[in-house]
RNA sequence: CGGGGAGUGGCGCAGCUUGGUAGCGCGCCUGGUUUGGGACCAGGAGGCCGGGGGUUCGAGUCCCCCCUCCCCGACCA
């Protein structure tokens, strides 16, 4: 029984003034965590106990499905993440630090590594696999912008688990039996998903799908069809190729177009100047091309030209998603001085491409598409280029999914309306195939004797941000509303009396009584603390059943509140125990 | 890394324009009165006013530099 007298707990009748989606607000008002770094905050007793709650739902998932838990040393030697490129590949996301001697060392923000390592290390054999392995690890990411309190923190909890194969049949399977588990497990959380379409990133391999919570202080940004089942990440949206035969377009017209050098000057002089009898201009018609820098792994820049239609922006979080691992850089005034091939406002497609004079990588969003023509810079100042026909004046190097993708686009299945929505990432499937096998070698003698390289997958769920998930979920004005699986307790008694009126003796009763059914009590027995901090205390809290011993006892009635459902039952003293134990045990 | 906002007892804030004894509410301590919606009275404790330099007889307040935090973008469980 936990008693609020004793509790270690402070509650805060002011917001925080540091703290603005309501998952941290409540949080750090309830007296669940305080920040004690940027990213980096502390659990104190009520945040733990929801903490371990979540962590036994998917720990009891994970070994029900046959994964097997370990655990891994957080902080981890240099070498092993040289073999994998990822002490580059990670960038300053990456916690490094030095030991006494000399030695590079980094804080673990992911373990695929390991994991393989120690397979390699103990297996051999095709009859050993396949297998799955887990930990439940705290992880460090040195983040560019930690927010939202435990939402996004450098520091947070996570399970991963790794599973391995030994053909692409079994692979599936394994990750189907995944996806599976993280469906049982965010049922019992309470929380509801989408699982959509991701991109693989800088994790390299292939089938990769996002457990997303819809909510709207959500980090990702989603879209769904209106009516076939289709979803997918923002940046893993593709769009359908298509072909325009259209073969009595005229041929390309230089037009003079001095002081355009954005789509919009650009259309207005083409309806001023060059007005076209069906229609007016419209950016639709024009492809605007867009210079950016990457930066690969290895320190190489390479200057690379994006193609899209001008009514659209390039959304640089999917060109990002593409070229990863490669980072995207602005191109500034220095990159242009060194390709002087581009000229800033009038690049245009036909001194693109590899294969052409400047060397200059050029790749079109997919809705440019082959026999469709275009209004687009001529690569001199003040000049663009009309009746430009993708596929007879011009080519790419290939295409990229670049654009923006907008409200009531077309579903790449089934062509209905998408619609748009964010959502917080609270899990991640993903088919990571055979790349960390090769790079550490790790392969199993087959049937036949012969070394087979191991397939592998590999999933994750963040655990700590899943209880600010299920916070953002589950609250109203009041405060907190813990679903039954994961509450700090599973019901809050106050009390609300004199004490010499039987009111205390009455809920201490009640409390054991209620504990010796198995349910998990809080009791407010504070003294002199009036009425109405200890029903806000309880409302803020959270805890799902509230119960109120006061002046409803003379006239042998106790209030009972289900914070879930918001209602509120006055029931018979003599039986109030039972109507509270069933309550506690249904659903919600 | 770009843009915006902010740093003053544990929490929320005022004071800065116009330099002159560091304040208010909540919380905390003592005593008393209260007890169904964040009670009341009296008395208390608690502050290098983010840091460093300057200007000045005197700086929370004016000037310069730095640091940190929050929000929005670029990056990710």
């Amino acid at each position: 029984m936990l008693r609020l007298s004793q509790l270690f707990v402070r509650t805060l009748r002011d917001d925080p003034a540091d703290a603005e989606v309501p998952s941290h607000r409540l949080l750090v008002r309830a007296g669940y965590i305080r920040r004690v770094a940027p990213g980096g905050y502390s659990w104190l007793p009520l945040g733990w106990m929801v903490l371990r709650n979540v962590e036994r739902i998917v720990r009891q998932e994970m070994d029900a499905m046959g994964a097997q838990e370990v655990h891994f040393p957080a902080l981890l030697p240099r070498d092993i993440y040289d073999l994998s490129n990822r002490w580059n590949e990670y960038g300053d996301n990456l916690f490094r630090l030095v030991d006494r001697r000399g030695a590079d060392y980094l804080l673990g923000p992911t373990h695929e590594e390991m994991f393989t390592l120690l397979v390699k290390d103990l297996y051999s054999s095709y009859k050993d696999l396949p297998v799955s392995l887990y930990q439940i690890q705290t992880k460090y990411r040195d983040e560019a912008r930690p927010r939202a309190g435990i939402l996004r923190g450098r520091e947070f909890l996570m399970k991963d688990s790794y599973s391995f194969d030994i053909d692409d049949e079994g692979l599936q399977l394994s990750y189907d039996t995944h996806r599976a588990t993280y469906q049982r497990i965010f049922k019992r959380l309470g929380l509801p998903y989408v699982i959509v379409k991701a991109m693989s990133g800088a994790m390299g391999g292939s089938m990769s799908e996002e457990f997303l919570a819809p909510i709207d202080v959500g980090e990702d940004t989603f879209v769904r069809c209106t009516s076939c089942d289709y979803a997918a990440n923002t940046e893993a949206v593709t769009t359908a190729l298509s072909v325009v035969n259209d073969t009595d377009i005229s041929a390309p017209q230089n037009i003079p177009s001095p002081d355009c050098p954005t789509i919009v000057t650009l259309v207005n002089l083409l309806n001023a100047q060059y007005a076209r009898a069906d229609r007016q201009w419209t950016a639709a018609d024009t492809l605007k091309n867009v210079v950016v820098m990457l930066r690969h792994p290895d320190g190489h820049t390479e200057p690379l030209v994006i193609g899209v239609p001008g009514d659209r922006e390039v959304d640089m979080k999917r060109v990002a998603a593409q070229v990863s691992p490669a980072e995207v850089d602005v191109f500034d005034e220095a990159a242009f001085a060194l390709y002087p091939a581009l000229v800033r406002g009038y690049i245009g497609p036909t001194v693109l491409g590899l294969t052409s004079t400047s060397e200059i990588r050029y790749l079109l969003d997919p809705r440019v598409v082959l026999g469709s023509e275009w209004v687009t810079g001529a690569n001199q100042q003040d000049v663009h280029v009309a009746h430009l026909v993708h596929g007879r004046d011009f080519t790419a190097d290939g295409t990229i999914e670049a654009a923006e993708i907008l409200a009531g686009d077309p579903c790449p299945l089934c062509s209905s309306p998408l619609e748009i929505a964010r959502g917080i990432e609270i899990g991640h499937v993903f088919q990571l195939g055979r790349k960390y096998a090769e790079i550490f070698g790790l392969s199993v003698l087959d049937k036949n004797g012969k070394p087979a390289v191991v397939t592998m997958g590999s999933y994750g769920i963040g655990v700590s941000r899943a209880v600010a998930s299920i916070a953002e979920v589950f609250h109203d004005d009041l405060g907190l509303r813990w679903p039954r699986a994961i509450a700090p307790a599973d019901v809050h008694i106050v009390i609300t009396g004199k004490g010499d009126d039987g009111t205390t003796q009455f809920a201490t009763d009640l409390a054991q009584q209620l504990e010796t059914d198995g349910l998990k009590v809080l009791l407010d027995d504070r003294a002199s603390v009036s009425p109405g901090v200890k029903f806000k205390d309880a409302e803020l809290l959270g805890m799902p059943i509230i119960v109120i011993v006061g002046r409803g006892l003379a006239a042998g009635t106790i209030e009972v509140r289900d914070r879930l459902a918001n209602t509120t039952t006055d029931v018979s003293s003599d039986t109030v125990a039972a109507h509270i134990v069933t309550l506690a045990r249904s659903d919600g």
